[in-house]
This record gives structure tokens, C-alpha cells and sequence, in this order.
DNA sequence: TAAATTCCGGCAATCGATTGCATTTATAAA
DNA sequence: TTTATAAATGCAATCGATTGCCGGAATTTA
């Protein structure tokens, strides 16, 4: 703080030094009572005279008494605090999620802590510890693609943490989850494709180490089959997750003797976008000469020329769901025993870009 | 916990009760001496002997110690948490920002909160408080829309907490600030309008309660003056600063008499989105009939078709900023006295909507 | 060798809220 | 009126880490 001769600028910052917030010892004082009382009054707890009770809450509105949570926080080893472990925040799957969560938990009073894994195990881990060391009550997960081991989540577990894992999951670990039905979206895009004439379909999948592309190869490979067409193992491209290198399977794909004439690009639609651009580049009309499907319903495939037909996973309402599965798992301890896992079915969102039927929309 | 006769059954979950953690008395104790040398070791502080320090540090290690940062937090009144006020984290520029600032923080050893205002000054209010109720060491803030009072940010500088300002600031109030040029960044805009050959420049305008839109606005208008066009007000279209805004501003401003042939879209790349679709659906040619620029480099930009022109605010890079801003101010604080106000420049992204000359890219 | 420093490390208070146990007061029963 | 019971409140410890102050030991200086 700057000062010449004792006088302090106040327009300088930072200008005065913070007010002592008060403190139950304050209320305590002036209604010359202790603060074992005030606390059980404002805890609403028994023990306590209704009338003091109620000259309490007066007075700690008076004063403007608020809680010190890290007080709070160290008697009772909780923290009111949910941490959150994305791959990434930027990704609108994941955002919208957190806006979910953030929605349910507000009202409860609970703060979010938010760490990304950029995709990293390492980093993955790295969080997990931190917000083991922040003592939050609940880990919010989905998992980064790197790595098979799980031990992190067990040790998060371990520490008391209520863990709730979602979308990417680890299956084995006996959690609470909330997924998508991945197998069964997958399964209407390909009997969309099918219906609307399209009679050889290529996939895009993502790394079989996350069970969300298993499921949806499954959905693609169960479709073809209850249609009876063939499998072929060309028009199956591994590991095709981003645009870049949707773009390129995509170039494979078209070059073949025998091309498909749609591609499910199952894990994501930035896999579509590559996609459709390189059908663009190539002069290739997509709805009529390639039918393309995405995966999660990115705000951009709306806009793109011809519009994506791609799955909607409800990712607000699943932040929601999975918010609330805490507070009802942790509202209710008795009960609360047995892993659950919550499913929610995603939508087809048709769009042109499927559109080979040529009706207008 | 479910248990029969005692025996637990730990392949339901919970199960077990959390190990309780290794605390400074634990490390004490094993070696004979007292907490308080344990703590002065593991903060490096002196009066300790090397050789016990060492010893402590070993045993630490030994013992999975972990700073319990509860206790730690009451007893020092500081959390090394940050918390992040922005209207929508679902929002590509603020997201973006986010990820700069768990960058730079996380190598801290620093926490985020993070809130939303959704764009409600009340809903802004209560997120000042959550984050001073949270004792937060800083509040990093970029306004919301509604709502000229900003009391609240005065309230938590009253409680000590550093405040940075981003984006959407608030002049009068004496603080950290990281912010855009907007006003260069619009000149720029307008002047590559002009020189691409188009005559009659079209704004659209945000709610100018926001500096950031009243800089973007000056700018327009110091670039048509320079160029010595005569302002237009019919060509001023207020609060259009969402894509359904931007479309009806559209309409209106292309049936004027006499309408522009370029719109530049001050308030963000949703408007501009606006515009082009409005344009599109008229079968009006973007760039020869019409161009057009956003700004905030949205990604959808660039695949749009054409693909729009617009500004890059470089926003992972504000978000380290902003967080270094603060480590430098706090690092050093006898040096750090006066506001600092950081400005960064944005870019002018050329694309194909402004692309009147045909040139190729 | 005595006095003065310096260095180590312990003691105990502190940060606020919470809570089991003890004590006081009020009420009910005998 | 006395005893039993219940209700209200106080006392003091606790959650771990931090730190000012003090005393003893080791080292330096005179």
C-alpha cells in the first residue's frame, strides 16, 4: 500500500486493506452467549432455545455474517466441491456438459473445479491428484483416450471420493456412470443410410481402447447384418478421429476400385467435416454421389453446405443427470449402495448430407 | 457401508472407509521432534538444521505426506484457487481464454473456479459472492451484457481479492485490465472492406453499455472518416449481436433502397453467420454482391461457404496473459502499485466473404 | 574464560466452525 | 416440596498447518 507521511491514496490500488469478515465469536459477543449456540442455531440444529435461535439469525443477517467454508472445510473434511475431468473444454460435448453440471450443482450450493486432460493419461492422473488434494467430494469424469490403466480412479476412490464416471467410461470399475447408448445410435444412423438407398457404407472409428467406439462399431456392424449386407473390412477405417485424418480416410476410401457411397464417420463430426470438405474438393455431391453422418451434433454441422446429419447425446440434460445422481446417492446414504449406471438414448438429427432421397425439407 | 456380521463385502461400493492421510504430527512423531520444525522444513524456512530438514523431507516422501490444504487455507487465508466469472463457457473466445488461464495457472500449483454469468447481471452478482464466499485469491471477470453497476466488483476488492478484468471491462474501475484493440482491430477491418472496392459499409452494433462494442463502433466510423465517406445512420443497425439479430438486421439493411454491399459485423461471428445465411437464402453472391466480416474467429468461420472474414483476438494467448498478470502483480508486491492495463492486438483473418476482387488464395 | 551471537527447536496460540460431554436451568412428575 | 426429566447452554477439544516468542545449545568474539 503506498502512503507518504501516513496519508494512503485511495485511488491507488490496491486501496485499503480487506474488513475482517465476521465470525460466530462475533455474534457470540454481542448476545453475550457462546459460539457452540450460534453454530447449532445456524446449522439448525436442536439443542438450541427457538427464541435465541431466532435472535441469531437476526443478528448474523445484521452483521452480515457469512460461513467461513475453509473453516467449515477443515472441521468436516467435506468441501461442498465437485471436480470435473474433461479431455477438453473447448470441445462443445464437454462444455455443455459442464453447463449441466454446473446448473444442478449451483443450486445446491456446490463449486466446480474444472481440469482438462488434453487426452493425456499423464495429465489425467495429474488432476485426479489435485483435486484429491483439494478434498472435493465427487469426481466427474470422462476419460482421456490414452491409456488402459485405471489405478488413479481407484486410488481417487480410495480417498472417500464419490466418483461418477460418464460417456468414457471404464467399465470394469464399479462406479456410477452416465452414458450414451452408443450401439443404438449408431445402429439408427446405418438404418438411416440404408433406408435412404445407400448401399455401401464405410466407418470411421475411433480407438477401440475407449468403449463409446466400441459400441458404436458394434451398432454399425449389428446394423449391416440385420440388413444382411455384407461386411468389408476396406470400407473400415481404425482410428480416423479427428479431421485431418478423417480427411484422409476419406481420400483412401474414394480411391478404392469399389468406393462407398456413404461414410459414418462414428467418432465425432469434426471426422465428418473432413469428410464432407474432401468430397467438396473432389467435386463429389454429397447427398446424392456420398452420404456422410457425424457423431455429437458440433453447433457447425447445421451450417456447413449441405448441413450434417450427425447424433445429438443431450449433453446439458447429461450434465444435469449426472449432477443429480450424485445429490440422490448422496442425499440418501442407506440406500445408496449398489453401482448404478444411467443410459441415455441420443437422437438422429437428419440433415442433407443424407439426403440422397432428394426430399425437401 | 453394507455389511453382514461384520464382514464387508468390497466388491460393493463403497468399499471401504478412506485411509486417513499422513499429517505433519504423523512425521513428527517418527522422528522425536515437534509439528512445527516439520512444518518450517517442508516450507523451506529456516531454523531448521539441514541434516533434520533432510531427515524430515525423507520421511515425508516415506509417508505419502500431502499438505492438507484445508488447513492450510484457514490458517493462512489463502486458497491458491482463482475464480473465472464469464457469461458462457460454452462460447468459443471464452473457452479459449479458460484453457490460457489453466495453463499458466495449473504450473502454479493454482485451482480454478469457474462461473457463469449467462449474460445476468444478477446471476453475476451471485457469482462474486459464491467466489468470495470461496475466499478465492482472485476474481477473473469479463462482463456481462445487462447492467451498469458494478459495486459487486468493488465489494470483492473490499475483501481483498485481486480483480483482473478482461474483454468486456469496466473503465471507471481501477483495476488489472486485459483487453483487446478494438477500436485498431475495426479500423483494419473496414479499411481492407474499403480497399477490396466495397462503397456502402453496413454495422452492426452490440449494446453499447459494453466498451468493447463502442471501441468496435469508433473504430468504424474513424475508418470511414479517414476515408472520407460520409457516415450513414440508416446503415447502423443497433443490439444485432445474434445470428437471428444479425439475419433481421440483414433484411432490413438489403431492403433499403439503397442497400450496403458489405456488412461488418461488430459483434461477433453469430451475427455475421446471420448475415450470410440471410444473404444465401436472397441468392444474393457473397463476396460480389456482398461482403461480409465477423469477428472473434469463431471456428465455424472457416467452413462456412463462402468462408468468413473475420478477427482474431487471440484468446488463448489473453488467457496466459491475464493469469501472468496476476503471478507477476503478486510475486512482486512492493513493485505492483498502479493499474495495469495490458492490450493485446488482434488480427484481421481475410476469407473468402470479403474476397470482392476475386483473388485467388 | 566470559560474554555475545547465532542457530535449533519446542511451546503454545491461531485460523473459525463444529460437537461430545458436562453443567445449568426449566419443567414435569412424585 | 423434592426428585426426576428434559431442554438449553457452556466448555473444551478437534480439524492440520503455521508462526511469534522463548530457551538452550553451539559457535564466535573479546
Amino acid at each position: 500500500m503506498q502512503s507518504i507521511a501516513g496519508i494512503y491514496f485511495s485511488h491507488i490500488y490496491p486501496p485499503m486493506k480487506p474488513k475482517r469478515r465476521t465470525t460466530i465469536y462475533d455474534i457470540a459477543e454481542k448476545l453475550n452467549i457462546t459460539a457452540s449456540s450460534v453454530s447449532r442455531a445456524l446449522n439448525n440444529r436442536s439443542h438450541v432455545n427457538p427464541a435465541t435461535k431466532e435472535l441469531i439469525l437476526k443478528t448474523a443477517a445484521e452483521l452480515n455474517y457469512k460461513r467461513n467454508v475453509l473453516a467449515s472445510n477443515l472441521r468436516m473434511g467435506k468441501t461442498k466441491t465437485i471436480g470435473v475431468i474433461v479431455p477438453r473444454i473447448n470441445q462443445n460435448f464437454f462444455s455443455n456438459v459442464i453447463v449441466g453440471i454446473e446448473e444442478a450443482t449451483y443450486q445446491k450450493g456446490y463449486n466446480l473445479i474444472i481440469c482438462q486432460s488434453n487426452e493425456l493419461h499423464e495429465r489425467e492422473v495429474q488432476c485426479i491428484n489435485t483435486l484429491i488434494h483439494q478434498h472435493v467430494d465427487c469426481i466427474i469424469i470422462s476419460l482421456c483416450v490414452n491409456g488402459n490403466d485405471h489405478s488413479h480412479l481407484q486410488y481417487a476412490i480410495d480417498h472417500g471420493i464419490q466418483l461418477i464416471q460418464f460417456d468414457r467410461v471404464a467399465d470394469e470399475l464399479e462406479t456410477l456412470k452416465v452414458i450414451n447408448d452408443n450401439e443404438q445410435a449408431s445402429m439408427e444412423a446405418i438404418t438411416h443410410l440404408i433406408e435412404q438407398g445407400y448401399k455401401r457404407i464405410a466407418l470411421l472409428e475411433g480407438p477401440q481402447n475407449l468403449n463409446i467406439f466400441v459400441q458404436r462399431k458394434s451398432g454399425y456392424l449389428k446394423a449391416l447384418n440385420k440388413f444382411n449386407i455384407p461386411i468389408e473390412n476396406e470400407l473400415i477405417i481404425e482410428n480416423a478421429w479427428t479431421k485431418e485424418l478423417g480427411a484422409e480416410a476419406t481420400r483412401k476410401l474414394l480411391s478404392l476400385p469399389n468406393p462407398p457411397d456413404a461414410i459414418f464417420a462414428s467418432t465425432s463430426d469434426f471426422s465428418a467435416l473432413g469428410v464432407l470438405e474432401v468430397a467438396n474438393a473432389m467435386h463429389i455431391k454429397v447427398p446424392s454421389q456420398l452420404g456422410i453422418c457425424g457423431y455429437a451434433n458440433e453447433p457447425f454441422t447445421e451450417i456447413t453446405t449441405p448441413s450434417i446429419t450427425t447424433i445429438d447425446q443431450f449433453s446439458i440434460y447429461m450434465g444435469k443427470t449426472i449432477a443429480n445422481l450424485y445429490f440422490q446417492e448422496n442425499e440418501n446414504k442407506e440406500v445408496a449402495i449398489t453401482p448404478k449406471t444411467i443410459s441415455i438414448k441420443p437422437k438422429l438429427i437428419i440433415r442433407s448430407s443424407t439426403n440422397k432421397k432428394g426430399v425437401k425439407e
